[in-house]
DNA sequence: TTCGATTTGTTCGTATGTATT
DNA sequence: TAATACATACGAACAAATCGA
């Protein structure tokens, strides 16, 4: 790897060119990259140095890595999407995946909220979806979901409705946009009254308020969404554990 | 470091045993741990072994290291109690540390909740605080702690009354205890009717439950938590992102 | 089924750079 | 300045898992 005096240690500028590539489509979801040898001799380094960057992409959930078999851009599977990015459960401790229902679809400009979060002019073309999401048969979560209309060229309710995966698998099966990070922030409210009815929650029970915001490659946000709990017999986990304890 | 047909690679052994001697006080919080050429040496590893087992305690934030002085045993200082321990902020952003004003200390007897978060038999002795927490001058947080009276031996009000640090730099510094993880559970509810008055919210407006498990090595509970917060101008911040991802 | 090629996983060793004391 | 400690980088050897011939 030509070396720039970038002050960038040798890792962390090949971590760089690999985020590019997989920014870039270079290699797609699933997919297996390069051989660690073979990445070593492109870039010109050590496997260890190779090692070292594909192990901070690893540790982020971006690549797996499987023994004899190479390593692959991860996709989104039911059990990544279980593990990583839904935080519910019921209070006894049971973890499923929801049964989607979509309530509407709509073409919308960022409101102010929203426009910050994405990272948008106010008024830029978006993309409404309310889902109604089922856990155990009953309305649990109803969200509430904003992306910006360019990301996703040709996205209509019919499309929409057809998906058969995950809503994040779906972003990246059909329009190449890898959530790999969500930030959110929590609060107890009373929801508005379509909210209450779609959960069947009584007027002045409160619910627990999720603003979610997911990132792909580069920190560039992709999707606002606000996810209304039912909290009466589920909850929202929040486990911070960074690193490897298992003992 | 002699090997046991135990099937854990080298350098997992070593993070093992390393855990151990943290867990069994060799190395107190604030200490340099030996160089990593003196562990390569006691344990008659390689160096990169013993950095692989250290790099999995650093990702964990429960040693740090720093290059040209040691490897250190992370103390509970206010840094890292915001950044690790504290999820809660202004929905405009800030995030400052609350002040704590303890209302109530007793001794009691582990509920079934709690006994079952804390490990412990229905009815072991524990001890409950609750403290009032203000964020800006006014009460936004009210925390009911319950811990098992055995791990504080002779902890009473006077000596938590005077406690001048963060409750798990307290912990640490008094009980050699380390509070090395936590998990949180949430959800929306009305509050009893002496925590909505602590918090001066009006009667049945929702606040955030927080239940909490604090652990220290090895998975071992020190402490339950039920925290609840007024989310009108504060909420709950869970940012999941592991490995390191800067660009 | 066996075998060999490929790929990641583990471990060792060495050299040099950078920060601290 | 010198000694110490962690950080980076390279290379080599072997183990373990996978896969196809």
């Amino acid at each position: 790897m030509a070396v720039n005096a970038t002050a960038n240690p040798l890792y962390r500028q090949v971590q760089i060119a690999l985020t590019r590539k997989l920014a870039a489509g270079d290699w797609k979801p699933g997919e297996a990259i390069p051989s660690e040898s073979a990445l070593a001799h492109e870039f010109r380094v050590s496997i260890g140095t190779i090692r070292k960057a594909v192990d901070a992409l690893v540790a982020g959930n971006i690549l797996l890595r499987q023994q004899g078999r190479g390593t692959f851009v991860a996709m989104h599977t039911e059990d990544r999407t279980l593990f990583y990015f839904f935080h519910i459960a019921r209070k006894d401790g049971g973890k499923e995946l929801p049964v989607h229902e979509l309530l509407s679809f709509s073409k919308a400009r960022a409101e102010s909220a929203e426009a910050t979060r994405l990272d948008l002019g106010r008024g830029t073309p978006t993309l409404r979806m309310r889902n109604a999401l089922k856990l155990g048969g009953r309305p649990v979560i109803l969200d509430d979901i904003v992306v910006p209309a360019a990301m996703f060229p040709g996205l209509n309710e019919a499309i929409y409705r057809a998906r058969d995966n995950t809503i994040y698998a779906f972003y990246q099966a059909r329009y190449r946009i890898n959530v790999i990070r969500i930030s959110e922030r929590l609060s107890a409210e009373i929801p508005p009254a379509t909210v209450a009815a779609a959960l069947a929650v009584p007027a002045n029970a409160p619910v627990l308020a999720i603003r979610r915001v997911a990132y792909t490659y580069n920190n560039t946000p992709v999707e606002y969404r606000v996810s209304w709990l039912d909290t009466r017999e589920h909850e929202y986990l929040s486990d911070l554990w960074k690193g490897d304890l298992r003992q």
